[in-house]
RNA sequence: GCCGGCAUAGCUCAAUGGCUAGAGCAAUUGCAUCAUAAGCAAGAGGUUACAGGUUCGAAUCCUGUUGCCGGCACCA
């Protein structure tokens, strides 16, 4: 009989597609992936779901600039973004685009089962018809359109409202209970406070024609189309079935505990409150963590188009490769906090923890390691001819190590790692790993395995032990460096890692 | 403006009110030569933003000042 493993479900937020990826949503999607790849190894079922936002008037906007319908530029820009996938060597298992059918189908019957909660009302605001937006008073200047400069008109119009205000108590305490724990504790102290000041209905629908027909259409009234968060935030049950009901839905969403969403800063009200409270209101179970990460600046500034200083996913992987970049993202910034990317500081976390140690460490063990494989056999070959394969496992990773020293010292890292992911703290992850391999250069030092004695042999096994598990614990943040490194330990050729920049 | 957070070595960050405030990177010197000029060791680097206060004792707690950051609803 085979054993039910535990169920891990985990999902990214979903882009728009209005422009390229750039690196801070590789960061979002990077974390995720290593969460995705430990929970592999933990040998827990997992389930990692990313996609994108298609839906949005900015992409409406973003085709006209570009002269091309709204199909082919959400077609040519959601492909660049799945593009990330073999890139970035991610793992994720389902990419769910929010013009699909089973996303219209989810999307609209998570407004039905909300319906008790909806209601019609009349909105004002000032409309610019120049930017087709609504803007708030504070929003202008001195009145006028920013952009513009025209005065944006009055405009009424009938629009849906969700009943929030309802929600507001049970919201409360289930965000401080932790019954949907929002990680780190200052994202979850907003939340409290901007529930503490009150919480209003909101407007969950906008007219059809100031999308141009572009969005999900309200169930029963086709003038109207969904708000994208609406919309967008239903993507992580639609994902599993969530409109046809689904078994797959009832056992990964509804009867599974282990449910994570990992979002940026700006957009933790959305998942915090609003999500929640559409949960609450269609009676489906709740997100059991929401992560809340920083933003990823280009030497210290926001990265933008006019300050010309995006930093692209797809160069940088392509001048340093795949676990260079992962590397860099998941060490360097801080997993709550935001981060900065200069070339000069990747440059030299690239050749201090990768070429100089990870790196070098492997290539000064596995010659080590291969000459003394090559000096047996010698020897042997020497005293009878034809005894191969034998040599294989003289030198091999020992499936245990006598040294309590080393063994200590790796079970120390192991768990240090595993309180660090818990927490999603994935630079301090990588410290404790890092110290494993400084330990590990130390004890070269010491014991000196490149002079012929009797502890050589033992000596060169505890390191080839060690990299094993130095290996083992790289695998979430950098699988295929984990792969060459196993493979190296195994054949004893040795092949840099990193060069040099 | 209101609310909250932060300020520690050149850089990135540690330090339940308690030993001489610690690591890594960068830089200096020595040792080593298995390794990708990589490794190891040592010394150097500090008014813990500033000014007061509480305490036997403060980076840590309190007050004030300055600076930076975040949140303050429908960003369609």
């Amino acid at each position: 009989m085979a054993k039910k493993n535990k169920k891990f479900y985990l999902s990214t937020a979903l882009p728009y597609v209005n422009e390229f990826p750039h690196a801070g949503w590789a960061l979002e999607i990077i974390q995720a992936d290593v969460i995705a790849r430990y929970h592999r190894l933990l040998a827990e079922d997992v389930f990692f779901l990313t996609g994108t936002d298609e839906n949005s008037l900015k992409n409406v906007r973003a085709a006209e600039e570009e002269g091309m319908s709204v199909k082919k530029l959400v077609d040519r820009n959601a492909k660049k973004f799945h593009e990330l996938k073999d890139i970035l060597n991610l793992s994720f298992n389902d990419f769910i685009r929010t013009t699909e059918e089973r996303h219209i189908k989810g999307a609209q019957k998570l407004w039905k089962a909300c319906q008790k909660d909806i209601y019609k009302k009349s909105y004002r605001g000032l409309y610019c018809v120049g930017c087709e937006e609504f803007y708030k008073e504070n929003e202008l200047e001195n009145g006028l359109c920013p952009e513009h400069k025209t005065r944006p008109d009055l405009v009424e119009e009938e629009n849906y409202f969700f009943r929030l205000s309802k929600y507001q108590d049970k919201l409360k305490t289930i965000i401080e209970s932790d019954e949907a724990k929002i990680i780190p504790q200052v994202r979850k102290n907003e939340i409290i406070s901007f529930i503490n000041s009150g919480l209003e209905d909101i407007c969950i629908s906008r007219l059809s024609e100031r999308g141009r027909g572009w969005g999900i259409p309200v169930p029963g009234d086709p003038s109207q189309i969904l708000w994208t968060w609406f919309d967008a935030l239903s993507n992580y049950v639609n994902a599993l079935g969530y409109g046809e009901n689904s078994k797959k839905f009832q056992e990964w969403w509804q009867k599974n505990e282990n449910k994570l969403h990992i979002v940026g800063k700006g957009i933790l009200r959305f998942h915090g409150i609003y999500w929640i409270a559409f949960l609450l209101s269609a009676k489906l179970a709740l997100p059991k963590i929401i992560f809340v990460h920083g933003y990823l600046t280009s030497a210290g500034q926001k990265m933008s188009k006019s300050l010309g200083n995006v930093i692209d996913p797809f160069e940088l992987v392509k001048k340093y490769g795949c676990d260079p970049v992962r590397y860099f993202l998941l060490r360097e910034i801080p997993p709550t906090e935001d981060g900065d990317f200069t070339y000069q500081k990747f440059e030299e976390r690239y050749n201090a923890d990768l070429a100089s140690g990870l790196g070098n460490l492997v290539a000064r063990v596995v010659t080590l390691a291969a000459e003394l494989k090559t000096q047996k056999s010698n020897l042997k070959n020497r005293a009878s001819k034809g005894s191969e394969g034998e040599d294989e496992n003289e030198v091999f990773i020992a499936p245990e190590t006598q040294n309590l020293k080393l063994k200590e010292e790796i079970k120390k890292t192991q768990q240090k790692y595993k309180k660090a992911l818990a927490e999603f703290k994935f630079n301090e992850a990588l410290i404790s790993t890092w110290d494993l391999i400084s330990f590990c250069d130390k004890y070269i030092e010491r014991e000196r395995p490149w002079e012929k004695s009797e502890k050589q042999l033992s000596i060169i096994n505890n390191l080839l032990f060690a990299l094993d598990n130095i290996a083992q614990l790289l695998q979430p943040f950098l699988p295929e460096t984990s792969e060459k490194i196993k493979k190296q330990l195994k054949t004893k050729k040795s092949q840099p890692l990193f060069p040099r920049i």
